[in-house]
RNA sequence: GGGGAGAUACUCAAGCGGCCAACGAGGACAGACUGUAAAUCUGUUGGUUUCACCUUCGCAGGUUCGAAUCCUGCUCUCCCCA
C-alpha cells in the first residue's frame, strides 16, 4: 500500500519557523514513505524545560504528518556529557541522579505523543539499553574505527573547546550519539534524526557513521535556536528556568510565562509552540493587530501550551487566578472569595506562615515582609520599595511606611495577600 | 627562573590619603505611561534602631588624627623575556 503523508512536513515546519536546516533528500523521503524519526533528550535534570519543547514539537508534527516518532532518553549519552554549547568541562552526574532524571524525563515525554494507536504510534527508547552491552574495546573496534580524529576535531562543539580544554570523554560524545542513530536505523528502521540546530554536528556524525558502516542512509532535520526579540535568553523568567514539572514551575507561572511574551515573540512562538492550524493562527494574528491590547495571541498561545503540558483543569485555574490578580481585582473582590477558591487561586504562589499571636498584637509592615517572611531580603529594601509605591497588601497600595498589619487585614479569616510590584504575589497564612 | 601589569559592589569599570558606601555603563528590581507587551521617562540597586551609626574596595598585618588609596608579606590572574 502506497504511503501518503497527511501533509508535507517540511513545508509545515518551514511555515512554523521550526526548520533551520535539513539534509538533502529529507523532504523527498518524508513524502515517499512512512518515516521513523527520533529526537534525543539529555537527562540533565529531573524535568524538561520549555526549551526542550521545541524538539518535542518536532516529534509531534512528525506524528501528525503520519510518520512515526521515537523519543530517545539519553541514559547512556547522559553519562558522557555533550560538549555542544558548553564552554567548560562539566561534572559527571552520579548514577543515582541520572536514574532519577531518566525516569523524570521519560514520564514527561509520554504526555506529548500517541504511544498507543495506529501504525505510526510513538516509541520511547533509552540508549543505555543498547550501550550497556557494548564493551569499551568492542566500541573502539566496531565504531571508533570508522571515524577519523580530524573529522571529529572539525566540529564546532570541539573547536570551541580546544583552547579551554576538552576531556577525551566529552570529545567522544559525538561518536556515542552517532552510534545511537546507527542502532536505531538497524533495529527500528529509523532513518531520520531531528533536534535543535546545536545538534547538527552530532547528527551529521551519525549519518556519516551510518554511511561508513554501510548501514544505509540517514537523514537529518534541525530546528532553529529560539530567541527573544529583546535579546534575552528564551525560557527564563524572573524565577529562573521555566520547567514542565508542576512542582518546579506551577501551572500558574507556566501560563503566566506565555501570557507575558511580547507581541513580536508571540507571533513567532504561537507557530512554534502551539498546535493551532495555519488559518487559526493567521486569523488570530489579524485580530491581534487590530486590537493588540487584548493580547489574543498570547492568550491563545498560553492556553494551547498549558493544556498540552499540564491539563485543562490547570489551565482553568491559572486563568481564574490571573483574572483575579490582574483583572479588576480589588480588595473587595478578594474578600468575597471563599477559602477554597482563594487557595486554588494562590496554589502556585509562594506562601509564608505567620503566628496568630503576633498578628493580634499588630506587626509593622516592614517586619512582616522582611523579617517574618522573605518577601524582601532586607528591611532597607522593603522600606525603599514601599516608599517607591511598589507594595500592596490585599491589592491595596501601602502608603504608610509604618503601617501596622493586624487581624483586620485577614481575608477569609486567615490569609493576607502581599504584592511586590505588579506581578509578584505572596500569600501569608496565619497558623 | 627573570621582568612587568593587575585584583574595586551582579558584571564591566572609575577612584590613587580626608568631600567614598565608593563616578559611570550594563544588568536587575520598582514607579509612571500603556495592554500583566515593546519603546520611553523616573527611582532603587551594602546593612541597621535611617537626619545617625555599622560592615565593605583579593587576604593578613603596618604607617597615619584619618586609607579603596601609602608600606610589608601572602594568595591568585594576565603579559613579556628565558
Amino acid at each position: 500500500m502506497a504511503f501518503a503523508p497527511h501533509h508535507d512536513l517540511i513545508e509545515e515546519l518551514k511555515w512554523r519557523g521550526l526548520l533551520h536546516d535539513a539534509m538533502p533528500g529529507t523532504q523527498d523521503l518524508l513524502n515517499r514513505e512512512m518515516v521513523s524519526g527520533y529526537v534525543g533528550f539529555d537527562p540533565t535534570a529531573e524535568s524538561l524545560h520549555i526549551g526542550n519543547l521545541v524538539p518535542v514539537m518536532l516529534l509531534t508534527h512528525l506524528q501528525l504528518a503520519g510518520h512515526r516518532p521515537i523519543a530517545l532518553v539519553g541514559g547512556a549519552t547522559g553519562m558522557i556529557g555533550d560538549p555542544s554549547g558548553k564552554s567548560a568541562e562539566r561534572n559527571l552526574l552520579d548514577e543515582e541522579t541520572l536514574q532519577r532524571n531518566v525516569a523524570g524525563v521519560r514520564k514527561q515525554l509520554l504526555k506529548f505523543l500517541n504511544f498507543t494507536d495506529g501504525a505510526n504510534r510513538a516509541e520511547l527508547v533509552n540508549n543505555y539499553d543498547w550501550f550497556k552491552g557494548i564493551s569499551f574495546l568492542q566500541f573502539m573496534r566496531d565504531i571508533g574505527k570508522h571515524i577519523t580524529v580530524s573529522y571529529m576535531m572539525a566540529k564546532d562543539s570541539v573547536q570551541n573547546r580546544l583552547e579551554t580544554g576538552i576531556s577525551f570523554t566529552e570529545f567522544s560524545y559525538q561518536l556515542v550519539q552517532g552510534y545511537d542513530f546507527v542502532h536505531l536505523l538497524k533495529n527500528h528502521g529509523c532513518k531520520l534524526q531531528m533536534g535543535g540546530s546545536d545538534q547538527w554536528g552530532n547528527i551529521v556524525t551519525g549519518t556519516e557513521l551510518i554511511r561508513r558502516m554501510g548501514a544505509g542512509e540517514g537523514f537529518a532535520l534541525v530546528a532553529p535556536l529560539i530567541t527573544k526579540t529583546d535579546g534575552g535568553k528564551f525560557g527564563k523568567s524572573e524565577q529562573g528556568n521555566v520547567w514542565l514539572d508542576p512542582q518546579r514551575t506551577s501551572p500558574y507561572r507556566f501560563y503566566q510565562f506565555w501570557l507575558n511574551v511580547s507581541d513580536e515573540d508571540a507571533k513567532r512562538y504561537i507557530r512554534i509552540f502551539s498546535l493551532l492550524s495555519r488559518p487559526e493562527i493567521e486569523s488570530l494574528q489579524q485580530q491581534h493587530d487590530g486590537a493588540p491590547h487584548l493580547r489574543l495571541l498570547q492568550k491563545a498561545l498560553a492556553e494551547d501550551v498549558t493544556v498540552r503540558v499540564h491539563c485543562r483543569e490547570d489551565l482553568d485555574a491559572a486563568v481564574a487566578a490571573s483574572e483575579i490578580l490582574f483583572g479588576q481585582g480589588t480588595e473587595d473582590s478578594l474578600r468575597q472569595l471563599s477559602e477554597s477558591d482563594l487557595l486554588a487561586v494562590f496554589e502556585g504562589v509562594p506562601q509564608f506562615h505567620i503566628s496568630e499571636q503576633e498578628l493580634k498584637a499588630g506587626i509593622p509592615i516592614i517586619d512582616l515582609l522582611a523579617e517574618m517572611t522573605t518577601v524582601f531580603p532586607s528591611k532597607a529594601e522593603a522600606r525603599k520599595m514601599i516608599q517607591g509605591n511598589g507594595v500592596s497588601i490585599n491589592k491595596t497600595k501601602v502608603a504608610a511606611i509604618d503601617l501596622m498589619v493586624n487581624v483586620d487585614h485577614l481575608i477569609a479569616g486567615r490569609y493576607i495577600l502581599a504584592q511586590k510590584g505588579k506581578k509578584n504575589y505572596y500569600l501569608l497564612i496565619v497558623g
